[in-house]
DNA sequence: ACCTGAACACCGTTCAAGT
DNA sequence: ACCTGAACACCGTTCAAGT
């Protein structure tokens, strides 16, 4: 399944130099970023851009990863410290803040949610999701996939309020979503 | 404020040839639909587009604006039909299942919020909430256009949710958000 | 095995020339 | 006053030639 044969030296710089510069383009100038500006600013042929990354979503990923990964990772940290329900409110807080800080990754992870990409993001969210139903503050009929696709669809919400300051319209429109729109 | 000099027959014509090709090609091919394919396709020079359209918005915008007076105009029929809260229910509902069906109208709903366009639509979830909210089905902190802003939300979480065909997605996550997420 | 960059196709936008 | 379409700039993608 893994890579068998070791890249070759220069391949394996070109693929490093790439993801580098990828990850910096997208940041700024969002998904839609030039691939042959990013071919060009790493130093190589756009043909190597597409020999290692095929298509814009491969490398939309690639370029991501370690930055989802430590959004993944953040679930146990923060499942140790609070209640189930808190946990997974305060993990949804920082995937939607992430996805509206770094631009691109809203659109990477609106996707990835069904692709191999995402697979420690629904990871993550399976664990807390069962344990805030475990304790009884969460809907025992909801999935962790479905969570997650509220949860970027209140980060969109968030991101077209961009007036207010970014971060806390997450919060106000998580907690929206979480306590529902009904009166208690 | 208006058109004060009517247009030149041929200049009318030509608008109204755009707007129908246009809204024709947005809602089979997206949003991105070429802005030259559809001045072919109505037989006129791109330039003419530009001078009647001069942006992609402004195109969107008027090809889709009566399906948009449309949605609003329904919410005065639904509001006298039913209670005020299953009214804003079904008028989101209904909002969200037109953003999916008709290609290019959900980015355009997304900005819209904002815009001259969804001026008609701002009033119509003007008026629901605040009904519903003196009825008190409704928690009464809660914005018009921050519930037009998880509507739109809420269809994009629909949307990636494309397998379990296509409608049944909105109601469900409409509802989760108007529960909310934690048990009652 | 991998890289390069010219070549091709396509699209948005402008604008000089036309009626 | 309005229309046309060539011209320009830009981008994605492929692929023959090179190492």
């Amino acid at each position: 399944m893994a890579q068998v044969r070791p890249m070759r030296a220069d391949a394996r710089r070109n693929r490093e130099r790439l993801l580098e510069v990828a990850a910096a383009a997208f940041a700024e100038r969002g998904e839609g970023a030039s691939l042959d500006d990013i071919a060009r600013r790493a130093g190589v042929g756009v043909g190597t851009l597409y020999r290692h990354f095929p298509t814009r979503q491969a490398l939309l990923e690639a370029a991501y990863l370690d930055r989802i990964e430590a959004i993944a990772a953040r679930a146990d940290l923060i499942a140790a410290e609070r209640a189930p329900g808190e946990a997974l409110l305060e993990w949804l807080n920082e995937l939607g803040v992430g996805m509206i800080q770094v631009r691109g990754m809203k659109a990477l992870l609106g996707t990835a949610v069904d692709t191999a990409c995402g697979e420690c993001v629904r990871g993550a969210a399976d664990r807390l999701v069962r344990a805030a139903q475990e304790a009884g503050t969460l809907r025992p009929d909801v999935e962790p996939v479905e969570v997650l696709r509220l949860a970027h669809g209140v980060a969109t919400a968030a991101e077209s309020a961009a007036g207010e300051g970014g971060g806390t319209a997450v919060r106000r429109y998580l907690s929206l979503l979480v306590e529902g729109l009904m009166p208690r």
